[in-house]
DNA sequence: ATAATATTTGACCAACTGGTCAAAGGAACG
DNA sequence: CGTTCCTTTGACCAGTTGGTCAAATATTAT
């Protein structure tokens, strides 16, 4: 039926999810509507939903993409490397990521501050594995001496807050620094903050 | 007219308030219907409303609520305390406020992550005066070499998004961390990282 | 050009939304 | 007891919401 992706199909279904990004992480899920992405798409609501079967498969869909690329820089994390460099690198691709794709970070913090219905199994499935594995390696670093004693969980908790902040909370980061760049000063400050709890 | 606060009123006042903290930290102001927040206060919506002008009446008069409860531990803060330990203090607070009113948190998180609406204005004045004299006490500890370096506003983003973390990403936290309790090591975790910062 | 297929749209619908209102039910007070 | 004021409610309303559908239009293949 509906297999062939022509060029007008995959432009069309590329432009309605960036335009559910822009709502979607501005007002979470129950609070944006289908004309609202409609109207950011530049389509009309029955043409949206001739490529989307309802509101939900568009959210879906997009959380299900957003993961793939939010995992990417935790699974990039190397044993072999140097550990506070490779800690650093990490939570500095966070924080970039925090600073290139805000609305992705909205997205997902909107979904998990709701209670995560629509994503709950894969945090306790996917990134629940992914950090019990990065939770050894770090502890296989403390243990060898390489890095100071820290609750692998916590600390891993810590830098997306750290990170996510700057994104989850623009406004109110923004309203208090003025005209002053936060990403800038923020990256100085995360490096410094990982150097002294880490470094032996 | 609406001088007389009987003893009724004001429960009812309560209840509601209540409710709707309730209901609009979990969908934020757009998701939330009337009709949820009166059922979770056990009124009929007319009767709510009859406390309540409307949906925003309830959800600004939560925010400003909630925005003193929330800036006071910062207030505390005490310049002729000894620095580390008044930091500490702070964070500690602010991670027992996240343990014990997760709702304030997500309520206030919702807000701000879909642009601060109704409270960019306390943002931008309230909060900034706050965070600036904050910012002056910490460069000043610096400056008299009590505390190692850091850049005071984002010592203080750090303690926020530390702290809140627990609250706003709780169902991310508990996916991850099983049974444990996550506030218990997470106190532990955070005297490590301020001491490991701060201390000279 | 013609037929088949893919895309777009206006009109429509039932359910839900925030909010109103007049009338009914209670509490308090002389 | 009756009156006044406070509280509660059922019925209602206009606007919005997610979603449908048949018909119109554009695209593609033959």
């Amino acid at each position: 039926m509906k297999k062939a992706d022509t060029r007008i199909q995959k432009k069309n279904q590329a432009v309605i999810l960036k335009a559910g990004l822009e709502v979607f992480s501005q007002y979470g899920f129950r609070g944006a509507t289908i004309d609202q992405v409609a109207e950011a798409a530049g389509l009309s609501k029955p043409n949206l939903l001739y490529y989307f079967p309802s509101k939900e498969a568009i959210y879906t869909a997009l959380l299900s993409q957003l993961l793939e690329h939010w995992l990417e820089p935790l699974k990039a994390l190397d044993r072999e490397g140097d550990p506070v460099e490779e800690i650093l690198s990490y939570a500095k691709r966070k924080l970039a990521m925090s600073r290139d794709y805000p609305q992705e970070s909205r997205l997902f913090a909107n979904e998990i501050i709701q209670g995560g219905p629509r994503i709950g199994d894969v945090l306790r499935g996917e990134l629940k594995e992914l950090v019990d594995e990065t939770s050894k390696v770090i502890d296989a670093w403390v243990a060898a001496g390489r890095i100071k004693p820290v609750h692998p969980y916590h600390l891993i908790f810590s830098i997306w807050a750290l990170t996510q902040h700057y994104a989850d909370f623009d406004v109110q980061v923004r309203a208090i620094m003025g005209d002053q760049d936060p990403f800038e000063s923020a990256e100085d400050h995360l490096e410094v903050v990982i150097r002294r709890v880490l470094t032996i």
